[in-house]
DNA sequence: TTTTGTTTTTAAACAGTGTTCAATTATTTT
DNA sequence: AAAATAATTGAACACTGTTTAAAAACAAAA
């Protein structure tokens, strides 16, 4: 019956159009400000029909959301060959630094709207973990520095999440365009010179 | 000519109602939930009114946007009798870090909405230049730091900046509910605690 | 080939939104 | 009391997310 495989590979087909229609809309205005319609007008379907692929307008979110926590740790993979733990948590930052600002609005879908955090965590989906997995991944790296003699005094689960709060803080405060009280000559590289302030702070902890 | 001052004053009132309104509804349902009409009806006047006080959503918003900064700033007074430059910055962070938790919508809508940013430099306002002054703050006491010593080998603007990143980074986390990831018997006390981490970091970097 | 059954798609409707504006009401000045 | 001014209203406009009954499209069965 290749018929009915192929139906489903036609619909499959239409809910990605969807979501890469819903990508560009979300990313180039934002996610309040894009509306079904909107969507719809770009795939020349009607607004109704969306309703056929995606419950709701949360769901075509969370499909997003998905997609770039699987974005993220991709580009972390290459951190498994980096056996300097220091070293691989420095690497670390600078990718997820290099990753908000490269692509801002998808960072700001995943770290800072508000919008559907009840829904991701509701639906137990296995891809959420990928989020859980990035976290995870930063917890383990500063399991082994303290391992290696690194950090004395410090403890894990707290350091880790001021290590991220951090490199969050500086993209977070540039996308949301709260670096204008920084000198102007300034701003333009004062989350890269920041991270580097930051890593310079680490070195000196390796103590 | 006291009419004219009475009237000033009557319609400054009312003013103030829609600002009282507005701010009680936006803390309780976020600013995007919260309609012209549903102000309207807390202080029973029609929605229309509300446009010969307010140009428009956005002038509300920048409003009561002003009146945060006023409050953390005052909250900041305390500290020009801290005489010692790295006791100022730690017992700032804990005041930041204060304010943020016990007013996280007000935070919220001070640091991380996106709404109205545009407005908020083009409007040359005097009252902006208190979110100048907090940050001018942080950099003139780690300038003081610098000056006794401490942070030796460190830039002052991108030090200022990453310190201002690492508690903002944490408050926003937590606001905007991305701490799930950390384990769960941690999450009612984690920001403090990575405060504590920061803190403890800082005093590293004293000598 | 025609009929049946299922899936996909649509247009219209509902209740809500921010905002504008002509008309009404209230208040002050002449 | 009449005129002028200011404040307030309610209806309207063009949107929004979502639901739903009907229509169209299409595969399988007769």
């Amino acid at each position: 019956m290749g018929i009915a495989e192929r139906k489903e590979r036609d619909k499959e087909e239409l809910r990605e159009r969807i979501l890469v229609a819903a990508k560009t809309l979300f990313l180039e205005k934002g996610v309040e400000k894009t509306s079904i319609r909107n969507i719809a007008d770009l795939i020349e379907y009607s607004p109704g029909s969306i309703y056929h692929y995606f419950k709701d307008k949360n769901e075509i979110f969370h499909a997003l959301h998905q997609g770039g926590f699987q974005q993220l740790m991709s580009r972390m993979e290459v951190l498994v060959a980096v056996s300097n733990p220091m070293e691989r948590l420095k690497r670390m930052g600078a990718i997820y630094v290099d990753f908000a600002l490269e692509n801002p609005d998808m960072y700001d879908l995943m770290f800072i709207k508000e919008a559907p955090m009840d829904h991701v965590f509701k639906s137990n989906d296995e891809q959420w973990k990928e989020g859980f997995g990035t976290f995870n991944f930063l917890r383990t790296t500063i399991q082994e520095c303290i391992q290696a003699g690194h950090f004395r005094g410090h403890e894990e689960e707290a350091l880790s999440f001021m290590v991220w709060s951090t490199v969050h803080g500086m993209v977070s405060l540039r996308i949301r365009r709260r670096c204008e009280v920084v000198l102007a000559q300034r701003q333009d590289t004062i989350v890269k010179d920041g991270l580097h302030e930051f890593f310079s702070i680490l070195d000196r902890l390796s103590s």
